[in-house]
DNA sequence: GCAGATAATCTGTAATACAGATTGTCTGCT
DNA sequence: AGCAGACAATCTGTATTACAGATTATCTGC
């Protein structure tokens, strides 16, 4: 095998598709009563955190195409999780807003993935854990600031309107 | 926020799924010309590498569905860079043989993955990146292992064919 | 030689991704 | 005020992909 392409031991595509996938996996398990499961669960968090102004920069966070943005908050607002306020500093936007149940929905869904990850996760020791999890911050990094302030808006009508 | 679920920055689920998101868009563009591009570059590169004594096990360790392997080795077969060889010892087996040009085009692929890789491994400073690697591989660890040697015998059958 | 298991394949169905058009709204310009 | 261009959400249709179930060829053990 000199000189070939090795296996995949070292192939960084199929290491982080495995890692990936497994993660998928279990967390879909873990959330099947979820709306939406996993997806569901995604943007009630980001509802929760008020960190989009609107659900197309929602689904860009998210890493969703626009047109799933509606048939999941569809299917969030049918189940009683969520909410779409108009905004009313513009009214083309649609804030995602948790409901009281969405709320308490995320937190008890949040214990259930804070398990799978411990167990996906359970094979690096010690600091090692948080290590890595520092590192997939730093890949990520640099895509995503929120200089508008847009979170603190979006959090502030959604507490108004509890 | 005191005592809610935070924002994403800590949630595992959000950041494997964005360096795996930003990973597969990029090398999907990398390997635009490739057959079935990037599943068929790990096809080509499992054949290769003599990994799977079948279809089933080589869509096993791709993750991929038994019934996607066939369409996928047909684009592959087609494009002249695999061939289906049934296996002489069980002649249920097809074997997954990369061809000379195979072989060629999966250097090639192999060597603008690379870059995409080190691109996206580029936030991580000196020794981080190689210890990313290898806590990758610490997570996918345990689950896959080659008692049978099945990875040699498909490698020689490979290798008297060219 | 027969029963049960396994590999590949085919078929159909459901989930998902995504491009393009449409509607309501905003902004800036005149 | 009125208009042009931009933008958000939505709807529609289409392509891709995932996957369950049946079928055929083959193997194994009895």
């Amino acid at each position: 095998m000199d000189g070939l392409p090795a296996g995949f031991e070292s192939n960084f595509s199929w290491l982080i598709g495995q890692v990936f996938h497994a993660h998928v996996t279990e967390s879909q398990r873990a959330l099947e009563d979820f709306p939406a499961s996993q997806r569901g669960y995604m943007v009630v968090q980001a509802a929760v955190s008020g960190c989009a102004r609107n659900q197309l920069e929602m689904s860009k966070i998210l890493g969703l195409d626009r047109t799933v943005m509606v048939y999941l908050v569809d299917e969030l607002v049918k189940a009683g999780l969520v909410e779409r306020v108009p905004d009313p500093a513009d009214r083309r936007n649609r804030l995602i807003v948790a409901t009281e149940e969405g709320r308490a929905r995320l937190l008890d869904a949040t214990e259930r993935v804070a398990q799978v990850d411990e167990r996906l996760l359970a094979p690096l020791q010690g600091a090692d854990r948080e290590r890595f999890r520092e590192m997939l911050r730093q890949l990520v990094g640099h895509r995503h600031d929120d200089p508008h302030g847009a979170c603190a808006r979006a959090a502030a009508i959604a507490d108004g309107g509890k």
